[in-house]
DNA sequence: TAGTGGTCTAGACCACGAC
DNA sequence: TCGTGGTCTAGACCACTAC
């Protein structure tokens, strides 16, 4: 946590419910202190801790429901599907992906990987390589890996399309951000197979990592892409 | 301008200002009116001023700097290089853009050209063929299309490196917002003889369309990237 | 020093949701 | 009905910038 010694009150108390958050203090499913409690208990006025909350809601990591109260921002089936997903139809408007699995199995994470989780070299990984269809296309193959260490078990389970709401709801990991770095690439002999492809279709592949409430990196999904029907989008400001 | 009966003052006012910023009335260079003037001009007290303004500053319309006063956003040569420039080292690091102009004519506008930029099919338009290097590597051809009717004699400008700081100097038009769609494509003979490429290698084509504060299309900017050295990277939350 | 945005308070009232 | 977040006020003081 950062210290801000000479920086506002607001910021002060933002850091200090960003900690309590991180340390679990509030379960993910109630709501928490309202604000008026969260203004008696560190002394301030309402407004001061509104201020500090406004902030968490900006970085998405709580929101507000006026009259029921302020809650852990969640990956839930509804939302994930299109949150995180930045494919859409070359007219703007977004497709429900759909997911197969194809398989799930441990082995001992590559250079890069290690790097990417920051997690020893040579650690053991989990891998789910899944294909996605939309519009009932098959466009995208998923690779993606997570430490065995950090999510025990996970080969095991039954996997929802949505993953992320298994890692807040079974290990208490809650991913808050990601960054996605794509290139344009030639595809290999599994994307070839699997998305019944001419070896000389450019695709895109989308590298993201995703982080957790510490912000430590906690997946690494890759994605090769045919894009055609489907693009890319992305908004500047 | 979008009507708000029953919405907050605040919002009421937000468009108001905003109303005002896009007919002119406050010079892009001088601050407007401080949020004491403001706040008596509406008959409002200041924090409800200020919140109006958070959330313009939000939108990247306008900023603020403490003590001088509140300006509306601008892109000027310093920032306009990274601001709405996606590409980074695949460590994650910004290079700098050189650009060089490689013909500057005009011609009619194709379908989807027209379409983009919201003009009748057919309207004559500027296009602006340039080369991009990074880190001394050319990697990026970008084809720029606006309205000829918009942007009259631009054809006859030196262009500079960052055509929006231009767009604003000499022609009113302010860009706060942009959408990019990113695509996997295969070289044409264009592409291969500037970049020096071989036919196979996949690239990245990104169509970017910028709006002004009118949230009119503006621009249509397509660049055709070699990934390799370079991603394009994108935050997700 | 005067004027700007930035922080903070204490209190009032409104709109929504659960009971 | 009561508790929650959402809006709004009036006023105080602080921090930075220009002159």
């Amino acid at each position: 946590m950062q210290k801000l010694f000479n920086a506002p009150l607001y910021a002060q108390i933002r850091e200090e419910i960003f900690a309590a958050l991180r340390s679990g203090r509030w379960s993910a499913n109630d709501p928490l202190p309202s604000e008026t409690k969260l203004a008696s208990e560190f002394s301030v006025s309402q407004g001061t801790i509104r201020k500090a909350i406004d902030d968490l809601v900006a970085q998405n990591i709580l929101y507000r429901h006026q009259g029921r109260g302020t809650f852990i921002r969640r990956h839930d089936e509804q939302q994930s599907l299109f949150r995180f997903f930045n494919l859409s139809r070359t007219d703007g408007t977004k497709p429900v992906p759909e997911s197969l699995n194809i398989h799930c199995k441990t082995r001992k994470g590559l250079k890069h990987e290690c790097l990417a989780l920051q997690v020893p070299t040579g650690d053991r990984l989990i891998e789910v390589l899944r294909l996605r269809r939309l519009d009932g296309q098959p466009v995208i193959l998923e690779t993606i890996l997570v430490s065995q260490q950090r999510f025990p078990e996970l080969n095991k389970r039954d996997l929802p399309n949505t993953l992320y709401e298994l890692y807040s709801d079974d290990y208490n990991v809650h991913i808050t951000r990601a960054e996605e770095q794509i290139q344009a690439t030639l595809p290999d002999a599994t994307v070839i197979s699997h998305l019944n492809l001419e070896p000389t279709i450019p695709l895109l592949e989308i590298r993201r990592i995703a982080f957790d409430l510490h912000d430590q990196p906690v997946e690494l999904r890759i994605s090769q892409c045919v894009t055609g029907s489907f693009v890319y989008t992305c908004s500047l400001n």
